[in-house]
DNA sequence: TATTGTTATACTCTATAACTATA
DNA sequence: TATAGTTATAGAGTATAACAATA
């Protein structure tokens, strides 16, 4: 029985693997702005997107946490938040406990905007995934996981 | 025996596939970006880097087949070439047969310039990839070329 | 003094629209 | 007229450095 994943043929090394992934990663990122984009009733930027999802799982977060979470420098994400809050998919108050934090959330605006985008972006990555076999999905949704640790470990299980 | 891609359970379905890569994927081209900036000799943005590889594969592009390949805007691409310019790393002739058509090359020092960032860049995925057990390499390399299947069908096999 | 965050400034990325030059 | 490309303009993303407020 021929496997999917083959263990008779020697691994591809890390060398290799580094090679395919920063081949494939960046242009289906380019696929994902692109569309993204093109979804006008929401138009969120990538990095607005993936915020928004943030703060959604956690409410009252600061922006030093959010600034964590998304990779981003403490004044990018400043900025990209006072894009939001302009937008008023954001609130943001000073935490009575420590008046120097912020306590970011979500309006019911951008509770709607992140659900309406969030929706049109998953149907346009099933739409590419459902060229795959199912081999081919059990390989990617395994892969997933294994670069969200190898990549981020601590969110790898949040 | 237990094998990696296991067949005895359900595969993922689409949706929960489509889940995955979109939390995962951006999260891995945050580092990147955050390490190719930090790559001081050389600091090309991601966008230049791609430019970079495609240039140096596709001797004499055009400007619009760059654009093509990155997944950009005619003007986004011209703009980022005047960028690629400025700094020496890419010169643009007439091309004899078609006075319209641009003839993109990359200098000694854009080939120094790519050969320098490829092998950080490589280095640095590498660190994390090395994080993977054999079988989740052989997992990641086949996602890579079946996901490149499915976002970018024209370049799956280039 | 250390921490949280904002503002000032500057650069890149990206698009649309208007334009030039060549075919 | 159609095609290849550039320029003008505008807005978002991003960083560093300097700053303000709070602890």
């Amino acid at each position: 029985m021929e496997l999917f994943i083959d263990r008779s043929i020697p691994a591809p090394t890390v060398q290799a693997c580094a090679e395919e992934v920063l081949a494939v990663v960046p242009s289906i990122m380019s696929t994902f702005r692109t569309e993204m984009r093109a979804h006008r009733p929401t138009e969120l930027s990538l990095p607005q997107f993936r915020v928004l999802i943030f703060l959604n799982r956690h409410v009252g977060a600061s922006v030093s946490a959010v600034a964590e979470h998304v990779g981003l420098a403490l004044s990018s994400t400043s900025q990209l938040l006072d894009g939001l809050m302009k937008r008023g998919y954001v609130t943001r108050d000073t935490a009575a406990a420590d008046r120097r934090r912020a306590t970011l959330s979500l309006t019911t605006l951008g509770q709607a905007t992140l659900e309406s985008a969030r929706v049109h972006a998953r149907a346009r990555v099933e739409e590419h995934l459902s060229l795959l076999s199912e081999d081919e999905r059990r390989a990617v949704t395994a892969s997933m996981l294994a670069l969200a640790r190898a990549f981020d470990p601590s969110t790898a299980c949040g």
